[in-house]
DNA sequence: TTTAAATGTTAAATATAATAGACATATAAG
DNA sequence: CTTATATGTCTATTATATTTAACATTTAAA
């Protein structure tokens, strides 16, 4: 072995043996799943097409189902794979927050007012910001998994993704996959207020 | 067989024979990811501690991988199955919209505009909703899967989650579960504007 | 009570996924 | 050229997922 020899020794270190155990049940989900739609094994099997044993064996985790034979499963609920593995989301418990309880991420030029403080598990992050002219998000373009999108609310932003630029006016929004280089600026001389929301959480 | 029996029917009606068959191509999207690393199938399938058929096999669509297997195997990039599915978001075109492009969903006494018209297979949906005087969401409470979130801008809004009631002023912010069921009204004597985000899209 | 249909579970049979090891090819070193 | 190491693929064997068909319970109706 060459090269890449070191690499895979250290990934080991990191990550055990490798494997990367996520902790969540499958069957536990299945089985929530169904019963939120209010289906019988049998009625979900006939649905999908597939036998009901498999199904209880799924649910009691005694099997670790093909990903066809997943799939072939939720489309009798109907759900897609994405959605049924993006169901990680934990019940939540604050719901309200007064203006002065967004947690203030970034001061400064550029401030980040979060809603909610303790965003791990959770899907959506909602943001209000505010620039003061000729703030920016820095050099280096931002790049991280997820989708975001904003609505300008008050003054000129400048926003470039990838190959593209375009200066916003309140009102204006955006939307793009975070994954494509991204950087933000206030062009103009009044404050910038804008709203913007990710999913998942990019911090 | 009792109630449920036509259900299925008509169920089967819409879904061909309720089978999901996503279209996606999970060996070429392995595949594609593998090399996006720069791993060899050999590499990865140590770091995996699997067998480096097994990866030949699935890249060519030649077997299904159990989860438990693409689990592993991704353990070894390494990537969780969640962010694996979620890869399904196709490239995105259109990033920036004017004020007036925003997409009118409800008009009358609450109008809201969608950033984006079609958000199918996009997992975040932002609106900038606008509530007249005494405007509400009606007496049935809303309920959806996914989380949802939001800012006042301006008025004073009353919002409902479950069994919690709050009025919110301009910088308030809320944040739940949308399975939970819930309801807003504006119940201030100018109008509300409120920007809110949903994961997945609820419409 | 008896009967019938529905529920989740389990056992044995079958189909398929996963492994170990060989094969063919390519690239680089000697 | 030969030799060595790496690549992706394939075959036979083993392990496991999936089905079929039964079992044990429960619920509702007769």
């Amino acid at each position: 072995m060459a090269d890449n020899d070191n690499s895979e020794k250290i990934f080991n270190k990191i990550n055990g043996e490798g494997v990367a155990d996520d902790d969540f049940d499958l069957g536990q989900r299945l089985r929530s799943l169904r019963e939120l739609h209010n289906l019988s094994q049998r009625q979900l099997a006939k649905r999908a097409g597939v036998s009901n044993a498999v199904i209880s064996l799924i649910e009691q985790n005694r099997t670790s189902p093909s990903v066809g034979m997943l799939k072939k499963v939720l489309g009798g609920i109907p759900m897609s794979m994405t959605d049924f593995f993006a169901l990680d989301v934990a019940p939540r418990e604050k719901v309200f927050f007064r203006s002065d309880e967004l947690t203030e991420i970034a001061g400064g030029k550029i401030s980040f007012r979060q809603v909610g403080r303790d965003l791990t598990g959770k899907a959506l992050q909602i943001l209000r910001e505010r620039y003061q002219p000729g703030a920016d998000t820095g050099d280096t373009m931002l790049r991280h998994d997820g989708e975001e999108s904003g609505i300008v609310i008050r003054g000129r932003f400048e926003v470039t993704v990838g190959e593209q630029r375009r200066i916003l006016g309140p009102g204006d929004a955006f939307y793009f996959d975070s994954r494509i280089p991204h950087r933000f600026r206030n062009v103009g001389d009044e404050e910038v207020e804008v709203v913007t929301a990710c999913t998942p959480p990019s911090f």
